[in-house]
DNA sequence: TTGTACGCGTTATCAC
DNA sequence: GTGATAACGCGTACAA
């Protein structure tokens, strides 16, 4: 009853909806409704509809979506489930999905996960009881638990980076496998044979398509890969990066030619071991990474490593989701993106034989 | 009526609601409702109470949230609007709300202006449309229009990082003008006295404080700032940043001591511009940022910087909305949260004077 | 071409 | 304590 606090809920009550309209317009708000969406059913003659939408414009008409979403089961929001936003690998990819589904009305809804699996199930839950169209989901698993219950509650998938060991999910992801076959081939072209890797969980087909993309690279040059020069890291962080490049390091009295890591966090970590080791980069030891994040160019040495085109993913993304709304089959079920090997400072040619 | 392809509207069709639970308990669905909110009016018999709980959770019912909030004209979430997402400051931010807001069932809706105004404020529309419970801001600009169409739709707004000319909405930002404060005495103490300043559009208070932070600290000390010291960035990027540095390089022969920049990456621009200039860093110039964004201590040279508490900033917003919410005044409007100088490589103690 | 009437799944306000 | 019932604002088959 009083005047400033209840100005919102004044502003709510006050607001204009469709049968305000009708009476404004002297018609009917079903005639109302069926002017204001095209693609209704019925003609409307166009005096009325003129005069409706002017009514409308005037009145300063917004159509509650709440209201209109309780009867067509579409709230036109779909929800984005990533492990972290400060993981410089998932802004781009959502502003590929806001090109593509913004101009058609649809909302994102982000969330975090902080890499817990009983969070992004519950995650999953609320979205559902949110009644999402759909879910970008980016923490997808070779078995993922996640992705069982989205198609249980029957919410369209479509999963970013990754993908499951069946293909279960219309995907859109990097092509892992050729751009660490890249990678390995422009190692070997450098001249080194003394090659280290650090790889990721395998349960995420990225890691396994990188690991993949090396080994086969590797097999087919005859170059071996001991024990010894293989670390992995359970989380992509440059703090495991380092932990996994002390282990590397340790391992024996002699560093490697170069360490292959799984991506451009676990190099940075790799770089700061190596520095604490004494050694310097590249000419006693070359890095490479994997995904050119922001400002990778400007570090010291510039990292060597592949582009994905994020943007890009997450724009094919929200084409795949678009056409799933529209009941087309998806197909192929993992849509492959191209990527780039970019060569910086971090990865040297081989100047001469190593001391034996 | 195929069976594929009707698999998601079952599912919807099928989804047990508040009525099926009510048949399968023997009870009104009202009964239902007032059992499984907590905080409803009437009380209900314990055994009455346990037996609906058992058979909802039997029967696997979630309550539909969009048929609530037609009700309770409340959606339970929350718009977070920025100008791109790709800029490293915003997901901290997004963390900090989230942890604030999540454990509260808030979700939260991201969307990227782009830089437009226009889409700004279509954006704002669309919430509006979406009855968002609220907005959390982080364009505010000295005198802003979306701030007005905010208040204009009765949505409760916070401002993140920035405030308005007259502080009109609640705003939790940095101490800009502290941290630049502290920054400019450490540049003076290093013994710099040739100063350059690269600074940010005038509308922005973020850009408004640091310069204010500069220019008091330099006339306390009697320091002088010529105009031909001074540049400005139309946007805060490191091409602009790049671009503002050849200027100031080519304004006059010699180039400055340092360059203070307003933010990180206007500073990334600079330090390419000074190489390109054959000038290196910190020997010939030094040069500051501000906000220290990810990876900043491993560039070449690592840069000297402000860190801002970017997660804690946005988790103290998401205390303001609640707050507000509540129906509490907001009191101060504007909350500032510290900051931290850090000092690195790309500032260094002048060693003698410059050859005349 | 336009109006009627019902339903979407809840919440809230009544009675009883 | 519990049941009945009216909103909430819109979409749409159906009638006119």
């Amino acid at each position: 009853m009083a005047d400033g606090k209840t100005k919102r809920a004044d502003n709510r009550a006050t607001r204009v909806k469709l049968s305000d309209v009708a009476a404004a317009s002297g018609v009917h708000y079903s005639t109302v409704s069926r002017v204001l969406r095209p693609g209704s059913k019925g003609r409307i003659s166009d005096d009325v509809a003129k005069r409706v939408r002017t009514v409308a414009k005037e009145l300063g008409y917004h159509p509650n979506s709440v209201a209109a979403s309780l009867r067509t089961q579409s709230t036109r929001s779909i929800g984005l489930i990533v492990h972290d936003m400060n993981d410089p690998v998932y802004p781009p990819i959502l502003s590929g999905i806001e090109e593509a589904l913004s101009p058609q009305g649809f909302a994102v809804l982000v969330s975090n996960t902080g890499y817990n699996l009983e969070v992004e199930l519950d995650i999953v839950n609320r979205m559902a009881a949110r009644l999402v169209d759909g879910i970008f989901l980016a923490t997808t698993r070779l078995q993922d638990p996640v992705v069982e219950r989205c198609q249980g509650l029957g919410i369209p998938l479509v999963s970013l980076l990754r993908q499951t060991e069946q293909e279960t999910s219309p995907a859109v992801i990097n092509d892992c496998y050729g751009g660490m076959q890249a990678m390995t081939e422009h190692v070997l072209a450098s001249g080194y044979r003394d090659i280290a890797v650090i790889l990721a969980p395998q349960y995420l087909s990225t890691a396994r398509e990188r690991w993949q993309g090396i080994k086969d690279t590797l097999d087919r040059a005859g170059v071996a890969l001991p024990d010894h020069r293989i670390a992995a890291v359970p989380r992509m962080s440059a703090e495991e990066g380092k932990r996994a490049t002390e282990t590397l390091l340790t391992a024996r009295a002699s560093a490697p030619d170069v360490i292959i890591c799984v991506n451009d966090l676990v190099a940075i970590g790799a770089i700061r071991a190596c520095r604490e080791a004494g050694l310097s980069i590249p000419s006693d030891v070359s890095i490479t990474g994997y995904n050119d994040i922001p400002l990778l160019d400007m570090i010291d040495p510039a990292l060597t490593t592949v582009r994905m085109q994020l943007h890009e993913i997450g724009r094919a993304a929200g084409q795949v989701m678009l056409s799933q709304f529209e009941g087309q089959p998806v197909s192929p079920m993992t849509q492959r993106v191209n990527c780039e090997l970019l060569v910086r400072a971090s990865l040297r040619r081989k100047s001469g034989p190593k001391p034996t």
